[in-house]
DNA sequence: TGATACTATACAACTATACATATATTACCA
DNA sequence: TGGTAATATATGTATAGTTGTATAGTATCA
């Protein structure tokens, strides 16, 4: 007969659906899950079943049970505006977490195509390209791929490597300030690397955003490439 | 039963057997056959011949099993009229089935693009989406997303949260009768979280309808979209 | 020799039930 | 009003039972 190939454990999708039921902001933090008996209620299983579910969320740090009392929402996924000006640490912080970085990589190469045309430089101009890993509360939220225009910032190599701050970086080499010039959304599947850097598994969905930031004259001197993990973000449009 | 005569398997001779025991009335909808290890003793066989008995039987429909449950006596599929007039509960109780609806969350939100269109509302526009899930003789029949123009409804929200009939919340906020305008069908696949709450296997097919209704005045008041189980329902078109 | 039907065994996943223990709520009394 | 005990509720733990799956072995027949 035709097994389904990828037939989730019956706790991965009651973790997956609380988990998602989370991220759309049906709970809130310090707010009580429904009892462990209602959930397996709903869901038509067993209390040790949902438990199992449950024990996976704990172990995530979006929710903490307390015994005779229930179980209750931790920390809700990151709430991560997209507006006018982004900044990574800045959204995290306002959003109650503690943003991390982490620096997968860093060189200078020539440009590639794509990123010559967000840029407005030549293919082949030099590039400065940033690998990271963001975080929040230690936990992988999200890969991003930045690349900078080394001609047009100057030291900019040197800034990278000193901070993992954009911001910063950037201010070193002479932009005090930057503006979201564009973004886009789509969503992919996960690659086999991408799922290992952010512990989820080959195949989930990831939200992944390309962006372009400009300088106060419209010249752009970044373009990014972020892949969300889809069920620890919850990405928030509007001005700032 | 005797012995056979060397040319039906033992598998389909127990098959047979359940079969007639189950068209002779011993068992009733709904009720637990006796365990594999019990019946493999009966049979005086090993619990693999008698699975691959119940496997046909399940195939054919006749039997659900449960993974550390039992097997149970699966209900004849459920006739629901699809027509001018749809009500979830008259459509059960005239089947002389027991009807239940289970809320899974009620909330607020932005209308997406194709809720906009089908409520004739604009994208953006206040929505009040009630999901749930829709039982028979308690056995899960269909997940349901239904979504309320609340502009055009106010109250609707306190009035769902009230009661989980769609036609006593409308009538509590001034809708009085209201009618199908258009439903549409279609098969898909199942997903994990469908298939939990269905207690489905993953993938296995649903029918999805689509519908509209509107008040008196042909003015859009729910968009619904349904998932029943393939194989306990028959959709029956026509006139009430 | 190989295919088929059945057996044997082991383990994983989920269910069912019972009970222990911590917390929240309520009733009652001073 | 305030404190305390009783009760109900909820999570934590333990044990046993049932189905699902994987692997290997045996008997029989063409």
């Amino acid at each position: 007969m035709c097994d389904s190939p990828d037939k989730t454990p019956i706790w991965k999708a009651i973790a997956n659906a609380l988990r998602s039921d989370l991220a759309e902001g049906h709970y809130s933090p310090g707010e009580k899950l429904p009892t462990e008996a209602a959930l397996a209620d709903r869901f038509g299983v067993n209390r040790h079943t949902v438990r199992h579910g449950l024990s996976a969320l704990v172990s995530e740090g979006l929710v903490r049970t307390r015994r005779g009392a229930g179980a209750f929402v931790v920390s809700t996924p990151a709430d991560y505006r997209l507006g006018h000006r982004v900044r990574f640490h800045e959204n995290l912080i306002d959003a109650g977490r503690h943003p991390e970085k982490r620096v997968l990589s860093l060189d200078t190469r020539a440009a590639t195509q794509g990123e010559a045309r967000a840029l407005h430089i030549q293919v082949g101009d030099q590039v400065c390209a940033y690998h990271g890993l963001l975080l929040a509360d230690g936990q992988p939220l999200a890969v991003v791929l930045s690349v900078f225009p080394s001609m047009r910032l100057s030291g900019i190599f040197e800034a990278l490597s000193a901070t993992t701050s954009v911001t910063q970086a950037l201010r070193s080499v002479g932009i005090d300030d930057y503006t979201r010039a564009s973004t886009r959304l789509t969503a992919v599947r996960s690659t086999a690397t991408q799922a290992l850097l952010l512990q989820t598994r080959e195949g989930d969905p990831l939200l992944r955003s390309s962006s372009v930031n400009q300088c106060a004259n419209a010249i752009p001197v970044e373009y990014g490439r972020t892949w969300f993990v889809g069920d620890r973000i919850t990405l928030t449009l509007g001005e700032t």
